[in-house]
DNA sequence: TCTGGGGTCCTAGGACCC
DNA sequence: TCTGGGGTCCTAGGACCC
């Protein structure tokens, strides 16, 4: 039978701080930024020590200083994961199966197996021996199951989640439980009279699509019911769009500084691009103003182009769309490729 | 909770064309 | 000149995920 796994490094980016510095072991290690807790930076990744604090991912790290005083603070260190992440899908690729990356620290793998358990265990060895990272392995008959499944296995464990015990795992389970549904649409949700994954697939889907649109609302209700795509694909991936974006530590306002730095990311956009061996259609412009106002200027370039210079003037051109009153709190640029031919896709 | 950086996908309105 | 209906492109914004 076919199966999907979806494995799942066990706090990924601080266990491999901890393993290039062992006398971390055990102790609270929380990593992002450039490791200041004083700066405008968020956590990426707390260890399970530093967790019991209440520190997660996407906290400020000023926040998690306070939660935790104790922490070992460290910068991220993005080359470094980057190439532990590309050994430990080199140790998934051996597996006969196919491998579906989705992140840094996790990936589907696709297999046709009578045991799932015994290639989960047998994968979660492999990954341990050959990187010393441990991981968790959700196993499902989708993608979406599979993932979910992972959350119960969580730390270095394996969890079954199939249309079998769906029912009995999830329908008292709060909507957000669910993989695609945040906090906001949970909100909407529970406005609705919709709190648990069993309301929600009960729920009309007319009454869904008046309310969320004629795609995902419908998609929704099918999310309770467990439905995902079973289909896991190696086919690599190919960038939609590439895009630099910078936190000032202070805000600034200075229009030459503004242009400037604007520019200086649309270089940085355009040696992605270059990169990227295709050229962009169009040029977006971030700005994010004090205290947190984000707005989003957009054009599409006359015809695509690779070249650096009419990047920039592109960037500049959309940067003068905005009316700038307000301290300039972050700034970026994004350049987006070409759509390739191709209707939907979920 | 004084809220990073890198992305993806969906929605909706208006322009424009037939 | 009142009025159509469909299709596609462009743009801005929202939501989500890692």
């Amino acid at each position: 039978m076919d199966w999907v796994l979806h494995v799942d490094l066990d706090q990924f980016i601080a266990a491999v701080e901890v393993a290039r510095h062992p006398e971390l072991k055990g102790k609270p290690v929380v990593v992002g930024g450039a490791g200041d807790p004083m700066q405008r930076a968020v956590v990426a990744t707390a260890s399970y020590e530093a967790r019991q604090f209440g520190v997660h991912s996407g906290m400020p790290l000023r926040t998690a200083a306070k939660k935790c005083p104790d922490a070992i603070f460290l910068p991220s260190d993005a080359p470094a994961y980057e190439e532990v992440s590309e050994r430990v899908m080199a140790v998934l690729r051996e597996f006969p199966v196919v491998v579906e990356v989705i992140g840094w620290d996790e990936a589907f793998v696709g297999a046709r197996t009578g045991d799932p358990e015994a290639l989960a265990a047998d994968i979660r060895t492999a990954v341990e021996e050959r990187t010393g990272l441990s991981s968790s392995v959700g196993i499902g008959d989708n993608k979406l199951r599979a993932k979910i499944a992972t959350g119960f296995a969580k730390p270095a464990g394996i969890y079954r989640l199939t249309r079998d015990n769906w029912v009995a795992v999830m329908a008292k389970r709060p909507v957000g439980a669910l993989w695609g549904i945040g906090p906001k649409t949970t909100k909407k949700l529970v406005e609705l009279g919709l709190t648990t994954v069993e309301q929600l697939a009960r729920a009309d889907p007319a009454a869904l699509a008046e309310r969320f649109g004629p795609n995902m609302g419908p998609w929704y209700r099918t999310l309770a019911l467990g439905a995902g795509d079973p289909n896991v694909e190696a086919t690599p991936y190919v960038a939609k769009s590439r895009g630099r974006e910078v936190t000032f530590q202070e805000n600034i306002s200075d229009e030459a500084r503004i242009a400037a730095e604007v520019a200086g990311l649309a270089d940085r956009v355009a040696q992605d691009v270059a990169e990227e061996g295709r050229p962009a259609a169009r040029v977006a412009v971030k700005v994010r103003f004090a205290p947190f106002l984000t707005y989003t200027r957009s054009v599409t370039l006359p015809s695509p182009s690779s070249d650096p210079a009419e990047i920039r003037r592109a960037a500049l051109e959309v940067l003068g769309l905005f009316e700038v009153r307000k301290p300039v709190r972050l700034l970026g640029v994004r350049a987006e490729f070409p759509v390739t031919a191709e209707g939907t896709r979920r």
